[in-house]
RNA sequence: GCCGAAGUGGCGGAAUCGGCAGACGCGCGGGUUUCAAAAACCCGUCCACGCAAGUGGGUGAGGGUUCGAGUCCCUCCUUCGGCACCA
């Protein structure tokens, strides 16, 4: 397709202002202190989640929120503030490697390859970021902070006194003041009267520090640091070759990213504690203003449930199991207790007679994947230990099962069976015929076997009688008074598993002393660590399950080698072949006073997951150049700390952050996590980083599928009409297809490039058009069909302006009253539409002033409002136009002018008609002057005056006339 | 199974608060212009009956609240998204 008669020369036009806003960095935001920054404007940050560069290229559904950011900063910054608005991108990770891998080039070189097309792209759009703010995760500028932060979870805990985050130096001078004690578990506890225990003595089971040995103070100390070193069950995925996240690993068992199987494995690995913060993460949801969906799937993942512990004795036995339980009402109910698999007190429990039964079952289960244990749950195994336990409310004895329906990783990896009144105890029950006794009456006429909901206390002694809430917490306080349990709040979040077996990564600043393994911090000045350049950067990939993780940096023998010594802070500091520590201690807070000596050590070989450098971006773009800090203080303050219309601090930065919901539960609370922790060491101001969240619906697009299923490229199809019926064949052979409606992308063979669009029609067009599918947060049909009409509607807008002959058809003379009425309405919609996100309304309202402008000579007037208003919009056409426009008095870019106001009185119309109902069906409209439009009594008289309304009521009687000013007259009437 | 979102013409969608259902665009039908075509422009376009004025019906299905329901409440159906033995 060629530009027709007409059309304007759009290609030239995009060319040109594209070109200009690069040169003249017309979207560069200065920073407080810098020239041309104006502190008398409010900020407003908003923000993009950022890409990986993948190196795919783009389709049509990828820029959706981009355009959608970049109009509404465009808008926010004529509405007169300061915006900041960024791009950058997400570079680390598998995506990148994979692609480096396919195409045999080094990561690095692909990935700034990708990016530049990326980039090129972008400004193809029209985009108006601040380049000269633009970031790459990879950037060793940028994941030198990265590693800063690790060190900083390193190096803190979490102090429950506080209910924040603090220094680990912090716990090692409590621990010596002895204002904590360890207890029997290597966990601090306090110590109720500091200072008295000669007297008191300490609690028991406990410990003070002093008593401890190096290598115990050491495991205290690494029991509480939020980044740790543990033996956990990981997802094993060995044809990736590494380890995988929970939130990674689908509920299939297979890899998010090339769907290959995952195995469970124990295996040592570095892990976040984002644990201790789930209550927070939880509670603060209430903080921010985000789509209530997306809060609703954070809760669920963090799981926080309300319940009791409770400890049960083993007959005969001097031990104790204790059960996590949300329904300790229903403890007169538990007829049986089952263990997980893997729970420690299996082998010991085990009678002779029952344990080959129970080694093989357990030897089973620990082999079975997440897979088989999804597929198999419909019938539920176990095996009976042959012991017995007691429950504490009535006595009885009870067998203890092993079975694989308990979960190790949740509450105590142990519970009291209740058949009656739970799915699952009630299915195993039945199965293996155990005792089900109903302890909870439910409401007339539902049966009691199986039923789960609240109700009425039944067989269970004193209590009975009780409802199901008020039970709960009597028995919580019989519990707790009797020292058999404890009220305890449960949350399904686990650990985040933190270390990859990949090379395109964050290496850790972390080193392992060469001779003992012992791990040690990096000091701070020794960051970043830089990514090694390795000749062979793939992963290890295997199709057997048992094979181990070999990550690729292992190969960097040289880089792997570190000489050094542990400074007074207990960090290491690397020395030059032949350098010498300068004189002074080594002391780590776990002990091991002494002189500095040089030691070998032997890098950290695992990298950071993709999840590490999207966690703090945000924060970068406000000060991305700053070598002394991640952000600079006062930069942070300014851009992120907002104030409500009452003057109170808003929650969090982030003005307005734009994104999908498939980041609902991995970037979102990742990145809320890390933000916890430098607000709780100060390193930022708000609670949360991001106040506001809008998720963009997805762009679908049809695919299509031959008879045996397979997809068949978009391109490759025709549309034939059949009769009355339209169907869809292969071009190349004709074979009939049919069609469906999926998410847009590679796999669907249904992509349209950007590219191609802004080719046919334009990028204005292609903008107006994505904006104008449908509201923002809905997923809508691509249609190339459709395009045509916003083509249609900016070559409208060009010859409102320009004659055949080039010439401006603006004049000087005011425009009519009901033109200028219209520009007062269209002002008025497209402000508040853009406000709230609302493009499609926002466009469709300046439609109608285009079509409405058609017979008229422009007024210079409206010309100018209307400019401004399409410029966020269409931003090349309206530049063009208001260049020409001003002509010799054309200064700048009309982003950088002002929004235009409405009046309210010119956008009034002088009269209005209003629909007169009888018993709510419209019979007839009365005109009136706006003013009598919201008089009650001039409607109510309007109305009952109207030859029409008074022929209809005939032989009828009025009982009562309803009057809504400006709207409409309802007429109740009967016969 | 549980949780969430959404169902409006041939299609995408519009309808701040419960107040004229279908704005705006696509498509389609008719017309102007043209040697012709494209583009552009004009008229029409929810369904049924009617030449028309008009009348009746209509927002996934069924019920309810209300002077009045696409909008609120209850039950059900369909589609999409999330979670999935979390005790």
């Amino acid at each position: 397709m060629t530009a027709s008669a007409g059309s304007y020369n759009f290609r030239e036009i995009e060319a040109k202002w594209q070109a200009y806003w690069l040169a003249d960095k017309t979207f560069r935001t200065p920073n407080p202190g810098e020239p041309g920054f104006d502190a008398a404007r409010p900020k407003f940050y908003v923000l993009d989640m950022f890409p990986y560069p993948s190196g795919v290229g783009l389709h049509v559904g990828h820029p959706l929120g981009y355009i959608a950011t970049d109009i509404y900063a465009r808008y926010k910054r004529m509405r007169g503030f300061n915006v900041l608005h960024p791009m950058g991108y997400d570079a680390f990770g598998l995506p990148a490697e994979q692609y480096a891998v396919e195409h045999g080039v080094p990561p690095r070189e692909t990935t700034r390859r990708n990016i530049d097309n990326m980039r090129a792209q972008m400004q193809r759009l029209g985009l108006g970021y601040d380049w000269d703010r633009e970031i790459a995760t990879t950037d060793a500028g940028y994941y030198r902070w990265t590693q800063w932060i690790f060190l900083q979870l390193y190096n803190s805990w979490y102090d429950p006194a506080a209910d924040a985050a603090r220094p680990i130096s912090e716990l090692v001078h409590k621990l010596e003041q002895e204002h904590l004690v360890v207890n029997f578990d290597g966990e601090p506890v306090a110590v109720s009267s500091p200072g008295l225990q000669e007297w008191y003595g300490l609690p028991p089971g406990t410990q003070r520090w002093s008593e401890l040995t190096v290598e115990q103070r050491r495991a205290v100390l690494d029991g509480q640091r939020l980044a740790y070193l543990d033996e956990v069950p990981v997802n094993w995925c060995p044809a990736l070759g590494t380890v995988l996240a929970n939130e990674e690993v689908t509920n299939e068992g297979r890899s998010e990213r090339g769907n290959h199987p995952v195995f469970r494995r124990p295996m040592r690995q570095w892990m976040l504690r984002i644990t201790r913060y789930a209550d927070r993460l939880e509670r603060d949801l209430d903080l921010v203003d985000w789509p209530e969906p997306i809060k609703l799937m954070q809760r669920n993942w963090i799981g926080r449930s309300e319940g009791a512990e409770v400890d049960f004795a083993v007959a005969d036995r001097d031990e104790v199991i204790r059960v996590y339980t949300t329904r300790p009402d229903t403890l007169f109910g538990a007829t049986y207790m089952v263990l997980a698999p893997e729970h420690d007190l299996v082998e010991a429990l085990t009678s002779d007679a029952q344990r080959q039964t129970v080694r093989k079952y357990v030897e089973i289960a620990r082999n079975r994947s997440d897979l088989e244990r999804t597929v198999e749950t419909k019938e539920k195994t176990g095996v009976f230990t042959g012991a017995y336990a007691i429950n504490p409310v009535n006595g009885e004895r009870i067998p203890i099962w092993v079975a694989d329906y308990v979960l190790m990783g949740y509450g105590t990896g142990a519970i009291m069976a209740v058949p009656a009144h739970d799915t699952r105890d009630f299915e195993f029950a039945t199965r293996f015929h155990l005792p089900i006794v109903q302890v909870v009456q439910p409401p007339a006429g539902q049966d009691w076997r199986g039923y789960t909901g609240e109700g009425v206390a039944v067989n269970s002694g004193e209590f009975n009688g009780l409802t199901t809430p008020e039970f709960k917490k009597r028995i919580i306080a019989w519990l707790e008074e009797q020292g058999l349990g404890t009220g305890r709040v449960n949350y399904k979040l686990r650990d985040w598993l933190f270390s990859r077996q990949r090379y395109w990564g964050e290496p850790f600043p972390i080193v392992h002393d060469a001779a003992t393994g012992e791990v040690f911090p990096l000091h701070e000045d020794e960051l970043p660590v830089l990514l090694p350049q390795i000749e062979d950067f793939r992963p290890r990939a295997s199709d057997d399950p048992d094979a181990l993780p070999e990550p690729p940096l292992g190969r960097a023998e040289q880089w792997v080698k570190v000489r050094g010594y542990v400074d007074e802070t207990g960090s290491v500091r690397t020395l030059l072949p032949d350098e010498v520590p300068p004189p002074g201690e080594t002391r780590s807070s776990a002990g091991g006073q002494g002189g500095r000596v040089v030691r070998e050590f032997r890098r950290e070989l695992n990298t950071m997951p993709q999840w590490a450098g999207s966690c703090w971006y945000y924060l970068r773009f406000i000060d991305p150049h700053d070598d002394n800090a991640l952000v600079d203080t006062a930069l942070e303050h300014y851009w992120m700390v907002s104030l409500k219309a009452d003057g109170t601090p808003h929650a969090g930065g982030v003005d307005l952050y734009v994104g999908g919901a498939e980041h609902a539960v991995l970037h979102l609370l990742y990145a809320r996590f890390w933000h916890k922790v430098l607000f709780d060491l100060g390193c930022v101001s708000t609670p949360e980083p991001f106040g506001r969240l809008f998720n963009q619906g997805y762009i679908q697009a049809h695919a299509y599928q031959d008879a045996r299923g397979i997809y068949v490229d978009v391109r490759d199809v025709q549309e034939v009409q059949k009769g009355a019926a339209t169907v869809y064949v292969r071009k190349s052979t004709g074979e009939p297809l049919t069609r469906g409606l999926g998410k847009m992308g590679k796999s669907l063979k249904n992509a349209i490039s950007p590219d191609e669009i802004c080719r046919d029609y334009g990028t204005d067009t292609l903008r107006a058009y994505e904006m104008y599918m449908g509201p923002l947060e809905a997923s809508k049909p691509w249609s190339t069909r459709d395009i045509i009409g916003m083509s249609r509607f900016l070559n409208a807008v060009w010859r409102r302006f320009v004659a055949e002959d080039g010439a401006l058809k603006v004049t000087d003379d005011p425009p009519s009253e009901e033109v200028r009425r219209l520009l007062h309405k269209t002002i008025r919609r497209v402000t508040h539409d853009l406000e709230g996100l609302r493009f499609n309304t926002a466009i469709a309202a300046l439609i109608e002033l285009t079509n409405a402008l058609r017979a008229d000579r422009m007024a210079r007037e409206v010309a100018d409002a209307f400019l401004r208003l399409l410029s966020p919009i269409a931003p090349h056409l309206a530049e063009e136009l208001w260049q020409r426009l001003l002509g010799p008095a054309w200064r700048r870019s009309i982003a950088l002018e002002s929004w235009p106001e409405y009046d309210e009185a010119l956008a009034l119309d002088p009269e209005v008609e209003i629909p007169v109902q009888i018993n709510g069906k419209v019979r007839s409209r009365v005109r009136l002057p706006a003013g009598d439009a919201g008089d009650q009594d001039k409607l109510r008289s309007a109305a009952l005056a109207d030859a029409k309304i008074i022929e209809e009521l005939d032989g009828m009687s009025v009982k009562k006339v309803i009057c809504v000013p400006g709207r409409m007259v309802n007429v109740v009437a009967s016969v």
